[in-house]
DNA sequence: GCGTCCAGGTCTACC
DNA sequence: GGTAGACCTGGACGC
């Protein structure tokens, strides 16, 4: 595919930091989950233990290079961030709380492991993705981004509405010998018409929620940081006022996550919890997920990333595969 | 080839 | 407060 027009901007190595983690932490099975998912950005790169990855602070690109020198019991991460200009001591310690509180540092499993020991379903993964922490969402937007293009198609198709989102509206960073593209902006988005979007990114419907929740983005809405400072439910009301945001696309996008269930995860879920598919998976959501509530209750969110990463042992275990759906 | 169906939700318009 | 029906459009599938 054709780069034609996309600026690549060259960054610089400008403050490293290093941190401890609340143990158990296993840095490759949270920041390289099992099932593959991404951290901040889709061309994001996990080599030999060394995440490379981009996300935007106060609107500039910043290359990130993560990285741990400790142990699962003992364990110390190391993050470089490279970046275009100079960033000020209050922006060092912004960026610093930011990687700390996606990385899930300072969360303190005891508890979730606790319930598991006697939770027959959580068992087994806890001990297959021991030391996994979920991360949460660098940056507000491209959550957004994802959520919107993950409803109503399939995943190869989502996926294609995300890379050519990235391709022709995104940015491109460089940084220690690595090259790799970013997220566009809601300034961006809010710029562009949504025939657009419909036809370069193919996003259908969704290119008018797309440009609707960007220009909200730009004017006046709380960054992911003040999000977090909300109490979970706040953040999930504010965020249910964007259009095309429902409850799943704000279960998945709020801080804490909550129990992002959709058509995929309400079958894996039904399964596990009553032995058979269900009839009609759309309509058993909301209670599958009172169900997951009075099971896990706060710890829902960690019982949802950890079965969906454990797919291939846990069919294994019941007999029935799961990663078919 | 070509037609048909519908997807890893959400909103609106009606009861 | 509950629930059909519409929504874009690219793949997957049947013929």
């Amino acid at each position: 595919m054709s780069m034609a027009g996309v600026m690549v901007l060259l960054l610089k190595e400008t403050f490293s930091v290093e941190f401890d983690a609340v143990p158990p932490y296993s840095f490759e099975l949270t920041l390289h989950k099992p099932a593959g998912w991404w951290w901040s950005t889709p061309d994001e790169i996990f080599e030999d233990g060394v995440c490379w990855t981009v996300t935007r602070f106060n609107g500039e690109l910043l290359g990130l290079k993560i990285w741990s020198t400790g142990t699962l019991q003992k364990p110390r991460m190391h993050c470089a961030v490279y970046s275009k200009a100079k960033v000020g001591n209050l922006e060092k310690q912004g960026i610093t709380r930011m990687v700390k509180r996606a990385l899930k540092a300072e969360e303190d499993l005891t508890e979730f492991y606790r319930l598991s020991r006697r939770d027959d379903i959580l068992r087994g993964v806890v001990k297959d993705l021991y030391g996994m922490h979920t991360v949460g969402w660098p940056e507000l937007f491209p959550a957004l981004i994802l959520a919107v293009t993950l409803q109503m198609a399939p995943m190869k198709r989502s996926n294609q509405m995300m890379d050519l989102l990235v391709e022709y509206f995104g940015d491109k960073a460089s940084f220690d010998g690595k090259t790799m593209r970013y997220w566009p902006s809601a300034e961006t988005i809010a710029a562009k018409s949504v025939k657009e979007l419909q036809t370069k990114a193919k996003l259908g419907y969704r290119a008018g929620n797309l440009v609707a929740i960007a220009e909200v983005l730009k004017d006046d809405f709380p960054t992911m940081d003040e999000l977090w400072a909300m109490e979970p439910e706040e953040a999930k009301k504010k965020l249910l006022t964007l259009r095309g945001i429902g409850d799943y696309s704000a279960e998945l996008v709020m801080p804490r996550m909550g129990f992002p269930l959709d058509v995929w995860s309400a079958k894996i879920f039904h399964v596990l919890f009553y032995d058979k598919e269900p009839e009609n998976p759309r309509d058993v959501i909301p209670a599958l997920k009172k169900v997951a509530e009075q099971r896990w209750g706060r710890w829902r969110g960690y019982a949802f990333v950890y079965v969906l990463n454990d797919l291939p042992a846990l069919s294994k275990r019941i007999g029935v595969d799961l990663t078919l759906f």
